[in-house]
DNA sequence: ATACTTGCAAATGATTTGCCAGTGT
DNA sequence: ACACTGGCAAATCATTTGCAAGTAT
């Protein structure tokens, strides 16, 4: 698809505000893209496109991999969506919240989490000031032993 | 493979160190490994196991990724190669130094590079100091605008 | 009514595996 | 000699694309 002209849209926090996002782009709200976004606002934790195709059979009559896979393209081009990339497995996707979100990754137990606001910012500002770019962990998450496995 | 019991190999800098490790560890120096690793210490640059398959052939009769692949795997293994993944494409492999190398890349103009080495110290030292990570940008570069990018 | 969407099948790109012939030690 | 390796074909995993039928607006 190639985005009509029209308000950037930027992240939501809500099924509803989603909903709207897509109807004041035009885009049309079928069951598929209710249903999917509904599953990744219900999940607490980024999911694959065939946790999402699972979990939405049942729900919806057939839910085709093809299908989801476009709509999370589209709903990402949105800025509805966002996917992080742990390890070497598929791509997992959430919604995408009014900033994004910023992930790490222990390299040792594999714990998964986002940073806090003021976490992620103090990182941004340490980083920038060290290597010149301000860091992004929303699609590669900062991987490194945490302090429990460091023996904190 | 299994790698058998032995002195577990780190790093080395140089291809004559690197077929060493291979010999001390009981594996075999083949045509294809040397040509390899060759090659990988050749490059500037990470590199795909495509691109090696490329350069290779010529140098040797044929240049199979299948066992492109194997042997990149192996000299993983054995701590001599390492691989970093920039964007979605293929996987990238470049010979493993005594210490990991940390890549940073812009997010924006796509420059790519190996961080200094008190760089790295210092980025390690800050991060871990907010987050409680040990960061490690050798699987998965540090991704962010850099200084030009961000109009600096 | 019409353009956007979906499901299904088939294609693609990256990487892996099975298997047997070839070769380093 | 013998186990380790390489080549080739086929399989697998994640994702994309083509196309005709279905549906939101």
């Amino acid at each position: 698809m190639t985005l009509a002209p029209g308000t950037p849209t930027a992240g939501v926090n809500d099924l509803a505000a989603a909903i709207a996002a897509l109807r004041a782009r035009g885009l049309r709200v079928s069951a598929a893209r209710r249903v999917l976004l509904a599953a990744l606002f219900a999940a607490d934790r980024p999911v694959s496109a065939e946790e999402l195709a699972g979990g939405l059979s049942g729900r919806l009559p057939n839910s085709d991999l093809a299908s989801i896979y476009r709509n999370l393209e589209t709903l990402e081009e949105l800025g509805l969506v966002r996917h992080v990339h742990i390890g070497h497995g598929p791509g997992l996707y959430a919604p995408a919240g009014r900033r994004d979100a910023e992930f790490v990754l222990c390299s040792e137990c594999h714990a998964f989490r986002v940073m806090e606001p003021d976490e992620a910012e103090r990182v941004r500002q340490a980083v920038a000031g060290i290597t010149g770019h301000e860091p992004r962990f929303s699609h590669f998450p900062l991987v490194g032993r945490c302090e429990d496995c460091r023996g904190g």
